[in-house]
DNA sequence: GCAGATGTGGCCGGAAAATGACCGCGATTA
DNA sequence: TAATCGCGGTCATTTTCCGGCCACATCTGC
């Protein structure tokens, strides 16, 4: 890609997922050297895209929320994985009416209109040879989740049922993690940050009463449910003689951090409830383990192996 | 503004407006001449971007979306989910170069582009308000969903490379369960029907060889998967060292037949797919284990001890 | 507080692309 | 039939791009 152009295009694309990159990660991405890709955030800075810039380790790249973008095309493989994430949505949940995997059946039977048409064969392809199995995952509404979004854009307080209670917060993201949404939003009632998951939230209202914004309670909002989730549960450090790509499949339920200590061996920062829930994914990918740390969880281990001999 | 990208980026900003300009106008308009407009226009087409023009008097150029596809196709719910299935696949996988996961990612950022007017600032709200966190799942490739799918549609016989071995199969479903792919297809080398994982196929080639169409060896493809995956179940024997109560409440989840040796042993007959399934409860009860029979799930039980100490 | 990771931007020289001018061609319209 | 307007080849000149190198600033984790 010796083309600047294609180039600074693909970079907004990139971008513009909203995810943060490091400068190394972009550069290899748009096949160029990391000296190139900062002179292309400098071009991108110039044409008034604000793209933000964190210096140390995990630095990033990142576009800010809510800039206009040129027109931009799906190409091949973006348009495959439209119908894909369509056909997957499809197959997790009840199907309920009013649901977003009803939504994105009916979406999923209709994408290919909006496919440029060179696509449109492959993709109806694609359609007639997939078949996608019920996952089951809490139901969505994607009116709620529409309405979320609005009022996050708005910075209006809404209020929903949850629980059996009436809520009064201030929305401020809505969280993706394992599966399930969550709302991060500061609750006026209890004065403080609360997650909600949303598939919990019931017959919410914006009320179109604003609220000055708040500094996150966490760097990011995944940072902070994390943390919430992860309150009962431990980070589990183990050295798996695997390679990296096993491993991530061999953990593809739970959550975590993975690094390619070499080609066969990689080391894993696991968040679990119990360390006992790590043991399948393990005994299936057939590798010599080790565990780190926690103390206790390594203590626990080797009782039990020296139990079930 | 001598600049190409962003006189590029000027270009496609006018053009997006849905007007027909002149070749002489668009020129005055980026300031250049009209030989590079024509290079520009030209470059623009050969990333993708359907251009149309009209020579003669009162000659045009024209971006062609709009008028060719009907935008209107996408009720906001069904927007919605297409946001979100995207946004969900985006955030499973390893996020390799190439990835599904990468694409949906990219895919997710240029969504709205293809939306009516009226939803756009629904899917840029629900965009800037969302993070993912990513699940690792193994990576499927976009390309390789693709070809299959094309040599699905089109009967082709397609050779890969599946662990190590050259297969040469008949194509016939796309399968998705439990977040992973599969490829149903009947193996011409057995001679027999078999599942492969797609994240585990490597080189694929569509032969363009057809194939006449046999009946599935089941009602649905996803059907006999889930033969397959259960086809496995044995029974496993075990004494654990605890006493029956015990042992029924760890194995509540098993389908498993109890018999109380003494006091504190029991002896346990469990029919499960998978021996590793075992493991999280008997973990759980932290007794002593041992297992008898079959011999084969004795041997992989002492192996994975062995592995993980 | 220090070490290391990561973004920043200046400089250099060779390589590559962009530019505009000119030209003949073909399609279209009046 | 003639005028208009897009198309694209060629060419010499100018401009930009690229990647490597470096010194520096900033931030995280230990």
């Amino acid at each position: 890609m010796a083309d600047v152009t294609q180039r600074v295009l693909a970079l907004l694309a990139t971008l513009q997922t909203g995810r943060a990159f490091s400068g190394d990660e972009l550069a290899g991405r748009l096949g160029t050297s990391p000296r190139t890709l900062r002179r292309d955030i400098e071009k991108l800075r110039g044409y008034g895209y604000p793209v933000q810039t964190q210096p140390g380790p995990g630095g990033y790249y990142r576009l800010s929320r809510g800039t206009v973008m040129p027109p931009l095309l799906l190409d091949d493989e973006e348009a495959v994985a439209a119908m894909l994430g369509l056909a997957t949505l499809a197959a997790s949940g009840s199907a309920g009416s009013g649901s977003v995997d009803d939504a994105a059946a009916r979406a999923y039977g209709k994408l290919d209109q909006f496919l440029p048409r060179r696509l449109r064969h492959r993709v109806s392809a694609l359609r007639s040879g997939l078949e996608a199995g019920r996952t089951p995952a809490p139901s969505t509404s994607a009116a709620t989740m529409s309405l979320l979004a609005e009022a996050i854009a708005h910075r209006h307080q809404i209020t929903f049922r949850y629980a059996g209670e009436l809520r009064r917060v201030e929305p401020y993201r809505q969280l993706h993690l394992r599966l399930r949404w969550y709302l991060l939003a500061f609750d006026t009632g209890r004065d403080d940050w609360r997650v909600f998951r949303i598939d919990r939230i019931t017959d919410p209202v914006d009320t179109g009463h604003p609220y000055a914004e708040r500094p996150l309670p966490a760097r990011t909002g995944l940072d902070y449910l994390r943390q919430g989730l992860g309150k009962d549960s431990q980070r589990v450090v183990l050295t798996v003689h695997a390679p990296l790509t096993a491993v991530a499949d061999a953990l593809r339920h739970h959550e975590a951090d993975l690094t390619a200590l070499s080609a066969d061996r990689t080391r894993a920062v696991v968040t679990v409830d119990a360390w006992q829930w790590l043991l399948p994914g393990l005994a299936f990918l057939d590798a010599d383990v080790v565990v780190h740390s926690p103390a206790s969880v390594r203590a626990a281990w080797l009782r039990f192996t020296a139990r079930i001999t």
